[in-house]
DNA sequence: CCCCCATGTGAATGGAGTGTGAACTGGGGC
DNA sequence: GCCCCAGTTCACACTCCATTCACATGGGGG
């Protein structure tokens, strides 16, 4: 996806922030020339401080036949009367300080409705290891993993939580959910089939912690 | 100026303060139906009680050909995250409870800008699949498909997010209509017609995911 | 008014997926 | 070296799910 770009140059840093915690990818630009190089899915103008150049900014960015990417605007509460003359400047604005969720959902919302990219992907990664949670597949080392759905769900409990032990109560309740009586062969044999489908050489990714249970990957606290 | 269209009715106490306050004449409906007499500059459709009702009043004002009044809908910040597949429902939202004047903004922007995302093509297009929806009609290979209305609508709601997998209860909720009581068989049998219809060479398209629900063509890997 | 087609529902079927018991293995402690 | 315990592996039975068929309903057009 192309990236985002970020007016002014640093962006304040409640942006980066929440540009990271989606997990876009972004520049920032200082002047409208350095905007025209590249293709970006979104704009973002910060029009806090320095609102009159921020406009000069945005403008720019319109008369640029080549970007048609969709802005959205950063204002405060108090200077929204300002936009009254100006909605050809933008295409949805969020009045800060912006809570990350909604200011998420507006980026979000202007790069699906432009039609410029995808949305990014919801996936679970441990190195070679990646879970689309959307597609419920998975792969490794680039081979698609054929799961059926109990081993999905116990792989994607374990890989979201790496280098965690769990017991076999644990993964019971928190995989199969409900309560159960016995059979705790059933996480053994679970394991097992996973494992092999993990292939020889990643079979190690799930271990065993003898007398406790099962984790997944390597310990935070160091090999 | 047309007045402006509120759901429900009557619409939430603090809509109406708003729209008094900055002198918008306005209608409230309780039903789609009420809805498709009459111009409207704007709509507004409040999502905080009973939101699968309001889904589907929006989603029939967007099948409404007549009303192209661009809509804002009103959604608690807890509920941002179920709009994510749902962008085509709507132009712009408002977080509530929200400040008068950030409404009015909102408000006035939309009108302004006459709704700002007019899709560029009219065309939802996958591989071979063709869907022209304009004219309701789905073509394959080239080869024409004679689809009844909810073949079409289901394949539409497929075709436009490949790769990602629904529940029956997703699907059913998403298109045949919110709070549908009944079988899950009914997505089964629809999605049996439909692959009949797409041909033993495209039949694949639509893939089981056992357990889980169906899904569309092949997944998507973010970068 | 009747027929036809679109749509929804229940039941039968076949098969993939899952759970369980039992045999097997391996390692640590005595 | 032996025993015991925990984990592993295997085979098989059974449950549950998707598919498919057959039929009921109901609305629109001829």
């Amino acid at each position: 996806m192309e990236p985002i770009l970020c007016y002014p140059d640093p962006p304040p840093s409640e942006v980066v922030r929440a540009l990271e915690l989606a997990g876009y990818s972004w520049e920032a630009v200082g002047d409208e020339a350095a905007a025209n190089d590249g293709l970006w899915s979104a704009a973002i103008v910060a029009a806090e401080e320095e609102a009159e150049a921020a406009f000069a900014f945005a403008r720019a960015l319109r008369n640029a036949d080549a970007s048609v990417a969709p802005v959205l605007l950063l204002v405060r509460g108090s200077a929204l009367s300002e936009l009254e003359t100006r909605h050809e400047l933008f295409d949805d604005f969020c009045v800060t300080p912006f809570h990350p969720v909604e200011f998420e959902a507006r980026l979000r919302h202007l790069i699906v409705r432009g039609g410029w990219s995808e949305t990014p992907t919801e996936l679970v990664t441990y190195g070679e290891l990646v879970l689309n949670l959307e597609t419920y597949q998975a792969i490794i080392s680039g081979r698609p993993l054929d799961l059926t759905y109990m081993e999905y769900e116990l792989l994607k409990f374990l890989a979201s939580n790496p280098g965690r032990v769990f017991t076999r109560e644990t993964l019971l309740s928190r995989v199969w959910g409900y309560e159960y009586y016995g059979g705790a062969r059933t996480v053994d044999v679970h394991v097992r089939r996973l494992r092999s489908k993990l292939g020889e050489e990643h079979a190690a990714l799930i271990q065993t912690v003898r007398s406790v249970g099962y984790k997944f990957g390597e310990s935070r606290w160091g090999a």
